[in-house]
DNA sequence: TATGAATGAGAGTTCATTCAT
DNA sequence: AATGAATGAACTCTCATTCAT
């Protein structure tokens, strides 16, 4: 391998490490003031650079939460598929795909607010097709483990499952707007109750 | 009753008709393409106006979802008000809060879903003040309903309030983003299963 | 005279003079906010109306000071063509003009400051062509009589008399802004004193 | 002075002189047209860019003419103090005061226009109400000045002092509005005459 | 005569984006 | 890599004006 190579590999990797700061930077930004309300100079100014400097590195602040989502929903589907990959029972899948969820949003906080909250707006731009997609994949997963549930007699058939899904996407996501990982309670331990909520419900048994 | 006395009302109520039809507009468009994201000229158009027009009736663009969103709080405090000064036990309490909230959704589903994506960042604005305050309140009474819960033995002690406060906040106001009302279930038995889930949980019972 | 003709007779008269008082409200409030910035809405609230109002009475924004500085510039060079047109020495003639100004500037306030301030825009307005030819006659009638008291040797011959010109327009006319008619000087007073400053300076004679 | 120490200054010097550029462009096309009926967009045209670009260097349309006067005023008063200051008579204080008034008028003439149609309005708004502080200290100076001369038998006794000063304010900041520098007299002639109408009047001594 | 609702042009301002340096 | 100046489209809002009632 000749230095020029190494160069070229090393400010490759350096070059790619900046990108990733900076995406890191806006993640957080977008995420806390809303991604219309977020001016790129708020974005540039938070990473300590000027406005335009932002576009030697980015296409368009579109471009940014394109790279933002994408990455984050790449690997969000990559830790799903070998949960459902493994071969678990009903019971066992959900109780491994709810701990999945938080532990992604306890790697991609700001990701998944700025998914939570924009995804809906920016899913109408072509761009972000993939955003709809991966809406319904995440539907007929799930749809998937809890009809199986009731087929195995795991999960009660007196509800219906559509809805039961809702009330699972929404709470999942939801707990990434609030979970700070700094509380008092740690993130298993979540996980752990709010898995008992959802199973057993919040009544006493008598 | 003088003619001129009902003219006087009867413009008067015609003009209050008026805001609300202009409100009633706004708040759809604003709840579907997220505030910030929403021009003036688009909440017009959708009112068949030209853009300045809305100025006849509203001071700005921020008047308009102030109105939007004090009006819906008001009405809600009030129902919420009825049902915790009835007297009800904890587990009543519970129930009938939830069936409110899924009737608020019904009557104000713009409103919610504004309420829902736009009140962290319109809080910062000490005229939105009242929003943080409305969440304190919303914060305090499920709470209240909750400990009481497990002091009476009705609740599990074994999970935390808090989080079982935002479980329930969050999927009983997200309901909005989906809840249509012209579904296959109807609003009552969308409420039955809700409760019946968080109650009883989604395993079969033993 | 039937009874028809005095109608409309008394109701012309009526609206003339329905006219005349919007035209002194309006004068007032051009005046003290000035012309550009003053809004139709704001003329119209001073005369207690709706905005929309005085379009009954007058054909445009414009044609409100139109009127208001026609109507003074009339008033004016009748006084002025009065005293030119009677035969006095410069000096006389001097003194009779000024007292005349003042006399203007007391029952013409507004008309006066609006004409101070606004004229010089206005004039660029074809329909406002007469400003400027006012202007240019009243820069005539004034050097005339200077220039008659320099030859008769009652006025200096070292002072250029296009300064002199200036000197007396500028302040005579900026007189209308500052003076009252309920100061601590009658208005004879301040003509009297004024004279005696342009004519024999401040110096205390030796 | 190593060459980061010197790129900065002079991009920071090269900065606050384009600043300066515009703000004399601005200067002129508000004299010229009014400030309220100046658009911004005929500023920028005045200076060759766009409207949105003046943004870049300034907040608002406020903020240049706030720098503009302020400036203007900074120096004007730095010239009068030092006047004032160097114990000269009664008389030569007034001749040396008028004197710098005609300097100043000479180098910020459209600084002095503005003054002179907008700060009557302008100082409505708080942020200028350094514009009345500044019009109180310029009557005081004035006063002070006349009353000395009064006091010591340079000035007539006859003649209200309120009165004289305000016929020395109007005309000499009214100069400004025609006064070019480009006429047959030069500054120093129109001072020279200016002074000696005022003191010794337009009369031909007997 | 006057109202009240609406118009539509244009104002001040913001902001994603570009580009020479 | 980053700066700083500028662009230009779009935005919120204002206001003279119109017109049915």
């Amino acid at each position: 391998m000749s230095p020029r190579r190494r160069d070229a590999e090393s400010t490759a990797a350096a070059r790619a490490e900046r990108r990733a700061e900076l995406l890191a930077t806006a993640a957080e930004v977008f995420a806390s003031r809303g991604y219309a309300a977020t001016t790129v100079r708020e974005v540039a100014e938070a990473a300590d650079m000027l406005g335009g400097s932002l576009y030697y590195h980015f296409d368009s602040k579109e471009s940014m939460v394109d790279e933002i989502l994408s990455a984050f929903l790449t690997e969000m589907w990559a830790a799903y598929d070998k949960v459902t990959g493994s071969g678990l029972g009903a019971r066992e899948t959900f109780e491994a795909l709810i701990v999945e969820s938080f532990r992604t949003i306890h790697r991609h906080r700001p990701a998944v607010v700025i998914y939570q909250n924009e995804s809906k707006h920016l899913a109408t731009n072509p761009r972000f097709s993939y955003l709809t997609e991966s809406q319904g994949r995440f539907r007929e997963m799930w749809l998937s483990v809890l009809d199986r549930g009731v087929t195995d007699g795991v999960f009660r058939a007196d509800l219906d499952t559509g809805l039961i899904y809702r009330f699972i996407r929404d709470t999942v996501w939801l707990a990434a707007s609030w979970y700070r990982g700094d509380g008092p309670l740690p993130a298993e331990e979540i996980a752990r109750q709010y898995i008992a909520m959802v199973l057993e419900g919040i009544l006493t048994t008598p």
